[in-house]
RNA sequence: GCGGUUGUAGCUCAGUCGGUUAGAGUGCCGGCCUGUCACGCCGGAGGUCGCGGGUUCGAGCCCCGUCAACCGCGCCA
């Protein structure tokens, strides 16, 4: 007999009744009856329950036995009476009655339980990540991150990419983001840096003519995280291909993205094919470069409606130029009290507010008389009914007319009822702005942009993108604050045609907005002839459900374009030369057009596992503070490393 | 670097308006229990209320400072 077990804890079943049988494990749970004790058995493939009773000669080395204590057993499968099977476990129909049992390790009392499902502090659970790790929830997602990966690396492998290893001691490279460095011992006083992403590599693998590369690459930040953002590491499906359009790209990945998500996503639908959206419309229409498409609400500029309007404020900021109006449609959100929350959120995120029109009946009219009535809907129940008393008893309807068999509200049977009396209502926008704008306009912004009786409309001015995130924020609340935005599913789209290039607000200067090393649209002669602000890039990003999934391009491979590209930031040739000189001249010796992309892994199990933070998905991340509490890291060196790589610490300043 | 939230038993938390000896659940220890599967019942131990200072007759609670964790901004795809 095997020394630890012949069976798992979840092998075991009806079929093996009678069986002498050896399990090892952790004790999850006893249940001591003083004659009789139970004991859930449990280890990583399920839990098996073992019983001892005083007819055991184990019965009194079982009772000692605690949680978390790591024993093996011997004994014997039985079969559970039919009023005693455990339907919650797949074992749930034997037990093993033990006839011998031996401590491999015992524990001492701990300090995070492995039972139940409780939340633990952050702090504890990574400072005892083991036992964490235990927990099943924890557990499950580390399986689930494993399988995505091996997942990812077939769906690559059977599309012909090929994976290659980049180094991990490099230098620095020019995503954007600080590098970590690392002290060269041989050269002193000078530096390793560990890769931003394996790009420049990929490229080279591309030169060399390996023609469809990919990587679960590891990729090294040295900034600060944040909830989707891990300090320091995380991991993408890196991938390059020669010969090949964005469509390519699109063509070789959209698939591989589809499937994960479809094959580990619990069924909830997938978008069956991304939808391609311009950075530009992406950002009118959802306020970010990473819209959640399950939120339906699309923002529309409705500037024209205020131009010369009697809102003041609005009217004058539209003389400014680079000054637009945009609004947020909140289809369902026609209450006061839900428009001013939205325009307290607002405030809250910095902007002086948002106005808004909300629209309403008005009151039920007598086109004869002129007489009118109210009705008010979301008022209390007593209120409502003594209105309706009131009105039964004015207009001598009883209780059957007004309320009959149908299900129907008092309300709508009171609309019922004004209807067939021939009293007429129209519709009414509400709100400051349509006060001051009045109804010809606040009837023209309904119409453009769909709404409806007890719907609203948010408002926006100023310059784009100064409120454009707010906007975007603002979006989800409503979305998901009205029940807009659908739940459990995966809406992911392509964001397509980002700009080459962006102005720093403060400095006034020009930069890449993206990758430096992607290809301008219309090449060499867009660089030349159009404001650099304009020039756009195949540049690619996927999001879904409100995260940035991945972010790729087509890649500039043509030196003369690269030094032109780098001269539009005001960076000579020379200064290229120094920092990618080994790809240029890569690119000197024929270089393939190509193109990549790479899906963060750490992201795609984020939403798979539906978790709120990146640390759910990764075994042994690190805190907030970019600190791993467990191993102890960062640490302090000792004198004689420092001594080794020629470096002395600078006193605290 | 800045802002917000939190910090009470090993663990998860409650603690009213500032008022006597700071509570519950769980875990731990002891006792009872032969069909539980979140077993049940009885008893017990366990506290520098993050830390320092202040206000007050009196502070877990109010004030100031500080430390730590998390979330956000800056930063970063």
């Amino acid at each position: 007999m095997h020394a630890y077990r012949t069976h798992t804890c979840a092998a075991l079943g009806r079929a093996d009744v009678g069986q002498t049988v050896r399990l090892s494990g952790w004790v999850h749970r006893v249940r001591d009856h003083g004659g009789i004790l139970f004991v859930d058995l449990r280890d990583h493939y399920g839990i098996t329950q073992v019983l001892a009773d005083s007819d055991s000669p184990a019965f009194g080395d079982v009772e000692a036995v605690r949680a978390e204590w790591v024993i093996r057993i011997d004994g014997v499968v039985k079969a559970r009476d039919a009023s005693l099977v455990n339907p919650k476990i797949p074992t749930g129909e034997i037990e093993v009655f033990v006839t011998d049992v031996e401590v491999l390790s015992a524990a001492e009392d701990l300090p995070m339980p492995v039972f139940g499902d409780v939340d633990y502090p952050e702090e504890t659970r990574l400072k005892y990540r083991f036992l964490d790790l235990r927990r099943e929830s924890l557990h499950d997602t580390i399986m689930l991150r494993s399988r995505v990966i091996a997942h990812l690396r077939a769906a690559m492998h059977a599309q012909g990419f090929t994976e290659f290893q980049t180094p991990i001691l490099t230098a620095s490279s020019p995503e954007g983001a600080r590098d970590f460095l690392v002290p060269s011992r041989l050269h002193p006083g000078k530096f390793y840096a560990l890769p931003q992403a394996p790009q420049q590599f990929k490229q080279l693998i591309m030169v060399a003519g390996f023609d469809r590369y990919f990587q679960i690459a590891p990729c090294f930040r040295d900034e600060d995280p944040r909830a989707d953002r891990s300090p320091g590491e995380f991991y993408q499906l890196d991938m390059e291909m020669s010969f090949a359009t964005q469509e390519d790209v699109f063509q070789a990945i959209e698939p591989v993205m589809r499937g994960v998500f479809e094959e580990f996503g619990g069924g909830r639908p997938v978008t069956p094919e991304f939808p391609r959206i311009a950075y530009r419309d992406s950002m009118l229409w959802f306020g970010s470069d990473k819209p959640d498409l399950r939120n339906p609400i699309r923002m529309q500029v409705v500037s024209e409606h205020f131009r010369g309007s009697g809102f003041a404020i609005f009217a004058n900021l539209l003389e400014q130029p680079g000054t637009e109006i945009r609004a947020i449609p909140a289809p369902g959100g026609g209450s006061r009290k839900f428009c001013d929350r939205m325009n307290a959120f607002a405030q809250g995120e910095g902007l002086p507010g948002m106005g808004y029109i909300f629209w309403r009946w008005t009151e039920w009219t007598d086109s004869e008389t002129g007489e009118s009535y109210v009705v008010h809907s979301g008022g209390q129940a007593t209120a409502m009914e003594r209105e309706v008393k009131e009105l039964q008893g004015r207009f001598g309807i009883n209780e059957a007319s007004s309320k009959n068999d149908w299900n129907i509200t008092e309300e709508q049977a009171l609309e019922i009822w004004f209807q067939q009396k021939g009293y007429v209502r129209s519709i009414e926008a509400a709100g400051p702005l349509a006060k001051n704008i009045g109804p010809e306009r606040t009837e023209a912004i309904r119409q453009q942009l769909g709404l409806n009786v007890g719907d609203a409309a948010f408002f926006l001015a100023g310059k784009p993108s100064k409120f454009q995130a707010v906007a975007g924020k603002a979006r989800n609340v409503i979305g998901r604050e009205l029940g807009l935005t659908a739940e459990n599913r995966f809406e992911l789209a392509w964001i397509v045609d980002f700009p080459m290039y962006e102005r720093d607000e403060d400095t006034g200067k020009l930069d890449f907005s993206h990758n430096p090393f992607s290809m301008p649209q219309g090449g060499l002669e867009a660089l030349e002839t159009q404001d650099p602000l304009d020039v756009l890039g195949y540049q690619y990003d996927i999001v879904c459900n409100g995260v940035e999934l991945s972010s790729g391009a087509v890649r500039n491979h043509k030196p003369e374009l690269m030094y032109r590209a780098f001269a539009v930031v005001g960076m000579d040739q020379a200064f290229v030369d120094s920092h990618f000189g080994g790809m240029i001249s890569a690119f000197k010796c024929g270089a393939p057009p190509h193109a990549g992309i790479a899906p963060g892994v750490d992201r795609i199990v984020m939403l798979l596992a539906s978790a709120e933070n990146i640390r759910e998905v990764i075994m042994f991340p690190m805190n907030q503070r970019a600190e791993d509490l467990m191993m102890g890291a960062p640490s302090a060196p000792t004198s004689e490393q420092l001594r080794d790589l020629g470096l002395r610490l600078a006193p605290k300043a």
